[in-house]
DNA sequence: GACAGCCATGGGAGCGCTCCCAGACGTGAT
DNA sequence: ATCACGTCTGGGAGCGCTCCCATGGCTGTC
């Protein structure tokens, strides 16, 4: 036989049952105002919050989550490596976008970080038991087959970027090829002439389209290809360096180095200054990301920025419509990117 | 009357009723081999655990909770302004750590950006209705009331760094007076005379500690102290750039700098490049944090390393001791800093 | 004025787990 | 053999919620 009805929760917190004894109506009552039933009456609906504001009732998640289903949570999955290298603004500019549209939904966010190809399979298997009602991908590379795992399992899914220019996975990105154009429209028309580009890897596809951003704005502006004025780099640093000084071997009359990353723009300054160029006066740099770094630079860097933020909060949006809703019918939203001049060109 | 057992959850996914009869033993038996119970009999042990590995199950995570009155949870807690701020090395450091140490727990981590009074209520309040089994506050701020708030509610609560210097809050920090010291020495063992220092508001504690440190430091190489050699500043990059003018022009013989962060000796940099001053020849810089920045100087900064992924790591296990031990007897915890040497001393 | 139809409402059943008690089975001492 | 333990085990009860069905009061209609 059941035990009498106490008069609250196992840690003295208020149960619906109470808040239904105080506002003299039943369960079913209760749950439908919280839940925002229409199918209430505004006079019971007054009672009843009266109610739950008298007693400071907070609903107990895991209940809810144990009977209807779903458990009113989210995660956000970072690639470990992602956390060094992007660590800022990348990483917590998104983090920033995803709480801030978290904020009044009482969805919580799940942060889990992947280091290793176990932990991965257990994130999948975690998610794979409906833990969370949906995923958002940070920093995917082409060869991760978490996105493809999930989306089978049919787990709702929003990823950051594309790994591919004809991506499936609903995701948001930001226009990196017009990014890239508004760096190299800006060089042009600063009157640079021998405007060359370092770019990131050619296996990411990110890295492909700043570069395609490039080259449209050089033919967009009736100027040749000179693919002497290409230097591969991948992302780092030091390959900027290295990627800065044969370029200035190659084309040593070249006035202008757009970079497609920040970091790489701190490499090619380095190479430059060692080469005895000075920024901007002989040779104008641009980067990709506005980082802290670009903005301390000496001279502070013109870079590409990307609204991380935004691209959190459109994540999160696309979630949680997802998940309410089912798959988007057009998967994909570009955010448009945007130039910050600063003194370096 | 209860409707006969299903084969398997609600979503198609194995419960542990199923595990059991598989097994041929009852819930109970089941619940034990899960829990790592020792009350049960290898012969009973082996075939739940080979029933499990056949069905996949896992744990429903809220059932669970909602049964045992725990969340296997814990959250973490940032003001946002940190995230804009420190957000390299500090927040992902941290993070790292925490997820490392979480790694193979199968505690969850829960992050909420604060950013307003209000959102700091919502938290209070989701905390206290146990909802999360335990907290890690991230950068608290000498007026910030949550830690007290947590702490009376008898949340379990781990900080990084301290209040003041008698926090009772239990925490983890790092040695900063040790770190201030170690790059004072650092600098005066250079053969540097005229040693000045850039330091923090004074209003926070770690600013304070840093310049202990220092002064510390000078007394124990037997120097006078000069007041006129320390600037104050506040942490960011323009009030480094004054406060170094300022010093240079007081004492314009100094040759050395501590910098209590990363930030101002980016502004101390400008200012001395301003006035004519080489790094390090003229003057040797030194920073804290150790950051990306500092790294990407010109020339590269010296800076005080802080252990940040060790203070994640350190803060989640004394967390989950707390959690399960109750609190600790010693509430603090200080983990040494490191001397990085770069080109700028 | 009777009946269908609609709406707000109460509360039983059940989500998948843990807790705990009572029972079944040893074992060693008497 | 009997008894007193101790160990391992099964399963009832219950965690706090949602879902859903049955109920009862009202309205509108012919």
């Amino acid at each position: 036989m059941a035990m009498a009805r106490r008069g609250t929760g196992r840690d003295g917190r208020p149960t619906l049952e109470q808040v239904a004894a105080r506002a003299g109506v039943g369960r079913g009552t209760v749950s439908r105002v919280i839940n925002g039933s229409p199918r209430v009456s505004d006079r019971t609906r007054a009672a009843v919050e009266q109610a739950i504001a008298d007693l400071g009732y907070v609903p107990h998640r895991a209940a809810r989550a144990l009977a209807a289903n779903r458990s009113d949570a989210i995660a956000m999955v970072v690639p470990e490596a992602e956390t060094r290298l992007f660590a800022e603004p990348y990483f917590s500019g998104i983090l920033r976008g995803v709480s801030a549209e978290l904020a009044d939904t009482d969805i919580q966010l799940l942060l889990t970080l992947i280091r290793t190809p176990k932990e991965r399979a257990r994130f999948a298997q975690y998610a794979a038991s409906h833990r969370v009602d949906g995923v958002l991908l940070v920093s995917v590379h082409g060869d991760d087959p978490l996105p493809d795992q999930l989306a089978e399992m049919g787990i709702p899914l929003v990823m950051n970027g594309r790994r591919s220019a004809d991506e499936l996975v609903p995701h948001v990105d930001c226009d990196n090829i017009g990014g890239a154009q508004l760096a190299v429209e800006h060089l042009l028309g600063r009157g640079r002439t021998g405007v060359a580009t370092i770019t990131g890897p050619a296996d990411m596809y990110v890295a492909r389209c700043r570069l395609d951003g490039y080259r449209e704005a050089l033919r967009a502006a009736g100027r040749k290809q000179d693919e002497e004025l290409v230097g591969r780099g991948d992302f780092t640093e030091e390959s900027g360096h290295s990627a800065m000084r044969e370029l200035l071997i190659r084309r040593p009359g070249l006035d202008a180095v757009f970079c497609a990353s920040d970091l790489m723009a701190i490499g090619a300054r380095r190479a430059l200054r060692e080469m005895g160029r000075s920024v901007p006066d002989d040779v104008a740099l641009v980067g990709f990301d506005d980082s802290a770094l670009a903005r301390h630079m000496d001279p502070p860097l013109t870079s590409v920025r990307q609204p991380m933020e935004g691209m959190g909060r459109a994540m999160t949006r696309a979630l949680l419509a997802e998940i309410a809703d089912g798959p988007p019918e057009r998967p994909r939203l570009v955010l448009p990117t945007e130039l910050v001049r600063r003194a370096s060109s």
